[in-house]
RNA sequence: GCCUCUGUAGCUCAGUCGGUAGAGCAGUGGACUGAAAAUCCACGUGUCGUUGGUUCGAUUCCGACCGGAGGCA
């Protein structure tokens, strides 16, 4: 089975840094697993390497969508997956590197989703009909096409409710029925997944918080100002990205650019514990620790000690 | 200096007609299969400012003191 080395962790841990290192080392090239770095036009707030910062390693999977565009994990699966196999066939090694654990396992297990809704009707519809009837009203729905799945999801998780019942309009299968059979499959390349982190939480959201402070510097407010004036509706997914939304909001409510950082701050650092919260319980991800600073001459030793240990071939 | 208000969980506050207290936020843990930087779930013992008094019993009533806010001079 063909190899895969992923590089994942919370935001702000080094993983871009490290996976240009190991890109260098191995002859790599990266493909992102990015939600938010396949929108054009948003560089400072999600962070995406510039050129400069790429040091000539290709990288893939970053400026592939407008912000005006839904960009989905699906989607994502398809054309992440073009990339990896164009660079095995040129013989060079993919480093998938990011922060979106649903996109980097979809990409890894080479997971089908079932089909979404081409013009989105069925979920307007459904959306109308949770506001009109309730969320349990969507959920005990649920319990009747699809019992499984409405006893694993809480009432309140709406988003997956209105998705499990969309899936079975649309498709005329379950959400379950369509899960057991995507995982039946085996899995389409074998990862060897190095996480990265902070040996203590404090210095992780201190580097979260610098970090804020420099996209700020680095005009994160005039790249938000550009996306709004091409009328991205607040709505978008790419609005959703952490920085832009509590800059705008802030903005709309006439608070001070401190008010806004903090506000930014905060939200970066709960996404990080979500992030730790899913990287955690892959059991066979190689953990490499940052004391105060980061060490990435130390890190490739002992990723590359981890990746023989593997059997990297 | 005098008067009024105020001091309860990391923060903002509620409450106990006297029987040792609870929300929101924060925090921590978890879930996650076409929005995932999204969405959802679980977890709340703290000298109730200090110190005297009344009381079987005070965080709750009374006094003094120490913080804080406002008003009058």
């Amino acid at each position: 089975m063909k190899q895969l080395i992923v590089i994942c962790g919370p935001t702000a841990s080094g993983k871009t840094r490290m996976g240009i290192v190991l890109a260098k080392a191995l002859g790599g090239e990266i493909v992102s697993a990015d939600s938010m770095q396949v929108y054009r036009g948003m560089d400072i707030g999600t962070a995406k390497p510039s050129l400069a910062e790429r040091e000539g390693i290709p990288h893939h999977m970053l400026d592939v969508a407008e912000p005006e565009e839904h960009y989905s994990a699906a989607r994502y699966v398809e054309e992440a997956t073009a990339c990896v196999e164009d660079i095995f066939s040129r013989g060079k090694r993919p480093i998938v590197v990011g922060g979106t654990g649903l996109y980097i396992d979809a990409l890894c297990r080479g997971a089908r989703f079932a089909a979404g809704p081409p013009e989105r009707a069925q979920r307007e519809r459904l959306r109308g009909e949770l506001r009109e009837a309730g969320a349990a009203a969507m959920h005990a729905q649920l319990m009747q096409i699809d019992p499984e799945t409405a006893q694993r999801l809480h009432v309140n998780d709406e988003k997956r409710i209105l998705r499990a019942l969309e899936v079975f309009y649309e498709t005329g299968k379950t959400l379950s029925q369509h899960n057991r059979e995507s995982q039946s499959r085996p899995p389409r390349y074998q990862s060897l997944t190095i996480g990265l982190s902070c040996r203590s939480r404090a210095a992780l959201y201190r580097r979260i918080d610098l970090r804020v402070e420099q996209m700020m510097e680095q005009g994160l407010l005039l790249e938000l100002e550009a996306l709004q004036a091409r009328g991205l509706p607040p709505d978008s997914t790419a609005m959703q990205a952490i920085g832009y939304k509590e800059l705008a909001a802030a903005l709309e409510r006439g608070e001070t650019r401190e008010q806004a950082v903090a506000e930014i701050q905060l939200r970066s650092r709960q996404y990080a514990k979500r992030q730790l919260s899913w990287f955690r319980r892959n059991s066979r991800t190689h953990w490499i620790l940052w004391g105060e600073t980061p060490d990435f001459s130390f890190a490739l030793q002992d990723s590359m000690r981890f990746l023989a240990a593997e059997g990297l071939k």
